[in-house]
DNA sequence: ATGCAACTTTAAGTCAACTTGAGGTCAAGT
DNA sequence: ACTTGACCTCAAGTTGACTTAAAGTTGCAT
């Protein structure tokens, strides 16, 4: 596959994966002239890399999940992702819920609302967490 | 108060806070001297503004929240955000049982593995809608 | 055989949200 | 009165994830 079909089946521009490539995330098979060849399960790892970004990995994170070939099995390293995915979703919860009940609380303006200044107290939590 | 004390009770570094004075999105209400001085409900907005980047607002947008007179808060975006969270947190969920399977699966390579393609192709269906 | 769309490289640019550095001021505690 | 630690400004630097520009090469459809 030329880069461009890559580009097209992936829905990423090609400067992305030139970027990918040369981050070692993903890899060529070989060369047609100068043109990068890929093989088919290119499109697999980017998804992979994609569904990587979306939960919040960097790159480079998500570089370490792959070794020599295929996806690494450090299988305590990837528990301790999903541990941390759990906090993630468990903070994100809250905040949605929080933001529902703001979009429809009655109270005139939001500082007046308790539930709202609970959610207030949360953000505070969370970005002093953040900070540690 | 002076600075440092904002910074210790909000847990942001003093360099934060004078760029988010900068960028009129906290303000003292006179100098001592040099020295900026805030008012206690600066803690309060730097809270709503916590809460703004946790939920995935830009500063440009928390700043266009503070109008003239107090914070007006638009329900209808804070619903769309909510969903947007809502997104993100299913996301979070599969690659989070992913995860998870991917520590406890025998198979020798995750590509091997059922559930572990199951869980790519979610990945491209959800990357491709997103592309759309 | 040739035109050109699609590829190539390298370097620099962009964006958000800060952080850091240099050089200077000053309020307040001893 | 003096010291000093906390403050000040302004400019430049940082990070991550790309994108864009410039200048060159080439596979392939006609």
């Amino acid at each position: 596959m030329d880069i461009g079909i890559v580009a097209k089946n992936s829905g990423l521009p090609v400067s992305t994966l030139r970027f990918y490539d040369e981050k070692g995330l993903i890899h060529s098979i070989g060369r047609n002239g100068l043109r990068r060849v890929f093989d088919d399960n290119v499109l697999e790892r980017l998804a992979l890399i994609a569904l990587g970004r979306q939960a919040g990995f960097s790159l480079d994170e998500i570089a370490s999940i792959f070794t020599d070939d295929g996806p690494k099995i450090d299988r305590h390293q990837l528990l301790r992702k999903a541990e941390e995915i759990e906090k993630t979703i468990k903070q994100l919860t809250s905040l949605r819920d929080g933001l529902k009940h703001a979009a429809a609380c009655p109270a005139a303006t939001h500082f007046e609302c308790v539930k709202f200044q609970r959610l207030l107290k949360l953000a505070i939590k969370n970005q002093r967490r953040a900070r540690e």
